[in-house]
DNA sequence: GAATCGTTAGACCGATCAGTCTAGTTTTCG
DNA sequence: CGAAAACTAGACTGATCGGTCTAACGATTC
């Protein structure tokens, strides 16, 4: 079946950002997925890695579409990273601060012992950042300013995400919002 | 004796900040600490969990008290948050990004499952932030902005330190340290 | 209806997991 | 000196890890 491996591609979302990647067995994936070891090794025969490198993927190009569609509309810079951030603390506090931001943690996991995943998550963050460059330039940000700014927005964001899981509260995330609103004239 | 206690926390401390708190097997912390198992479970009868707990609240102090000595010679705000980065972006290039951001990886990877190492981490990230708050605060930084900005601040380097491990350059820890030094009045 | 092929199914493997337990060693102190 | 306490040492346990492998299923093509 084709959607066998969109299962596994939402199951192991799902538990990557509950708990990070090595915390996450193979066995676990499946169960939630509701899938078989067989199916997994069959469509992805390098298996957890491979999984793995698959919903980074999958992610980065969620998150550069959504930027993408932002810049295409042209919304305004501010209100841009301000529903970035107010959006990302309604979702965690949603999940009860039980899923996170997966790039970073798999980041701080897996680099660079796994080169392979390494390189999948550098590609990854370039991606979004660069996405999120273009969306603030459309935005009316300065040119020159766009990528640091893009960087740091995304850095500030993913940061204030384990805080934020940390004290069990939103407010991290949106006090990150207003700092670093200031960043952005108008 | 009483360095089987140092041995162990720094091992763990090594080893956790080098993969995260699941990856990390009791075995490679014996081994890297040079101790047998029964001595970690005669000093941390709570095991891995009890440990690494240790292991959160001895960095915490160790961060608060970096910036309370800060905090002590009145170090002006900017000259403080530019040598936390930069200081930050060194450590990170010279460990050849195999190690990276504590708090933040384990509170992707335990928050809310484990209540214990939940509530280390929550107090862990107060701690510091209220911390690096006073010291903003002596350096010359407005009282009332000082806690949102000192929150801010580390959710950054947080979130940098993950960028730059993925990324295997100290780039964006550097340029969030310019975008972030904006915040700060001259 | 027989053959083929992509897919499912799960029993099975050695390795490793966190943790327990008993013995031995060292230190402390009467 | 001797006995109690603190600590070290590592063999051992059951559970779980990621991954392999064979068998069968089900759809498609002659």
């Amino acid at each position: 079946m084709a959607d066998t491996k969109e299962k596994l591609l939402k199951a192991a979302l799902f538990l990557f950002q509950s708990e990070g990647y090595h915390a996450v067995g193979v066995t676990a994936i499946l169960e939630k997925a509701g899938v078989p070891k067989g199916s997994l090794y069959h469509h992805y025969p390098g298996g957890k890695a491979e999984l793995a490198a698959a919903v980074i993927r999958r992610l980065e190009r969620s998150i550069a579409q959504s930027f993408e569609s932002a810049a295409g509309k042209r919304i305004p810079a501010r209100k841009l990273v301000d529903r970035l951030y107010t959006d990302t603390a309604q979702w965690v506090q949603g999940n009860g601060y039980a899923q996170g931001a997966l790039l970073s943690v798999m980041a701080q996991e897996v680099v660079p012992r796994d080169a392979a995943l390494t390189a999948c998550l550098e590609e990854a963050f370039r991606a979004t950042i660069h996405s999120l460059a273009t969306a603030l330039v459309e935005g009316g940000v300065d040119e020159t300013d766009a990528q640091d700014l893009a960087g740091t927005i995304l850095a500030t964001l993913n940061g204030a995400v384990a805080q934020a899981r940390a004290m069990q509260a939103p407010t991290p995330i949106l006090t990150a919002r207003t700092v670093v609103l200031r960043l952005l004239p108008e």
